[in-house]
DNA sequence: ATTATCTATAGATCTATAGATAATGC
DNA sequence: ATTATCTATAGATCTATAGATAATGC
């Protein structure tokens, strides 16, 4: 069966007729946004460069958002939210049911794996300094919040000469910074397995576990990941 | 002796008079511009703002740059220029006379120092999504070739286990990537020697190395550092 | 004469609002 | 009636150029 030309919607037809996407108005929007914001920055594009690239005219994105700083603020909370999610979930279990270091590897995993897989490299937008504004503290205190996950795991699963000399605020800095390489590298290419085993390893080894240690948490992570409801 | 009011320059006098800046007006407009681009980013940031940081007319800001664009090129060349310098000069030394780890721990120590000082925090203009654009190639191949030398020297230095498993090319992004930390905890705040050291010693450790050899090599890195010239 | 600024402005945006319109759905 | 779009536009920018001007320096 051809399928019907157009989902029926109500409202006004568009100019130029929507070429089938499977995303509502609204998402459709949000990832033009994304696409631009990441490629372009935050400031250097328009309201009409985000409409152009949907297929609708510059004043009907006022219809779905109240600006171009509500585009981003959504985006923005949608991409960390499941970390955190997901970051809670295993933080509950430790160290009571799971080893720390292996907490940490599976939430490395999952982090790194989403950042990977999200559109048009939207973990980008993490960088941009119009994300320091005020109108984004919501965002940044969800992040915080993960960046204080990542430390506290990171310290209970450290050696102790790593326990002794760094404190978990800064431990849980440089593991999500550690976590974001994969950003840096989808900026210049493919990112593959090995490279996410890679930073997964890294902040095992920052943490000062052994090889051995390594490989045994990285080897229950997977494992761990699948109980997690996703 | 009360210093006299102004440095005497040629050229009409600003209409709102130079509040005696020790830099040149075209370094003004260059400091200016790193404030800014690093606040609220490169698109977001008019001409006319930086013209009114400087104190002079917007139209003015032409007599010293052909536009926008080139007031980033030159900051962002400026800013990865001593590092590869550095970089360059310890690769040199390598195996030969300095051990792999101690130059990379230099190097560290040389990089996590220059991000930490540099006025308005300018290492923040390599995560501007603007800084990927054609117009940038120069400063992007400089840094490429930064990034390459950690590579290098990281492969080096790192024990067995990491140099079977870890790339040179992906070691090279870990690391930089670990020292660019610096630049977000100078976004939230202060940053230490404290600070400084756990960046250095977590390099050391994604590379492999155990934490009696970190010592060491952090250790001997100071003296190393002090023999090249700056 | 040279330098570093100024004033003035053209022309191209850009954001956001007002109000019309063409669908669906009741 | 509701929804999602459209057209039209006001008002505020913003970049870059042309040409004048007020210093210094020869």
């Amino acid at each position: 069966m051809p399928a019907d030309d157009r989902p029926a919607r109500p409202g006004r037809p568009r100019a130029v007729p929507d070429a089938s996407s499977a995303l509502s108005p609204r998402d459709q929007v949000l990832d033009a946004a994304a696409a631009l914001f990441v490629e372009h920055g935050f400031g250097a594009t328009s309201t009409r460069a985000i409409a152009d690239r949907v297929g609708i005219r510059q004043a009907s994105l006022y219809y779905h958002f109240a600006g171009k700083d509500d585009v981003l603020v959504e985006l923005l909370e949608t991409s960390v939210r499941p970390s955190l999610v997901v970051a809670r979930e295993l933080d509950e279990r430790v160290p009571r049911s799971v080893p720390a270091a292996v907490a940490l590897a599976a939430l490395v995993a999952f982090d790194v794996g989403t950042l990977a897989r999200t559109p048009h490299n939207v973990g980008t937008l993490y960088l941009l300094p119009e994300a320091q504004g005020e109108r984004f503290a919501g965002f940044r205190a969800d992040r915080q919040a993960l960046q204080d996950v990542y430390g506290r795991l990171g310290t209970l699963a450290a050696s102790p000469d790593v326990a002794r000399t760094v404190a978990a605020a800064q431990l849980g800095g440089i593991l999500i910074q550690l976590v974001e390489t994969v950003i840096q590298l989808r900026r210049v290419g493919e990112v593959g397995d090995h490279d996410r085993t890679a930073i997964t390893s890294s902040c095992l080894r920052v943490c000062g576990l052994d090889p051995a240690a390594v490989d045994a948490a990285q080897r229950d992570a997977a494992s761990l990941l699948a109980t997690v409801a996703v």
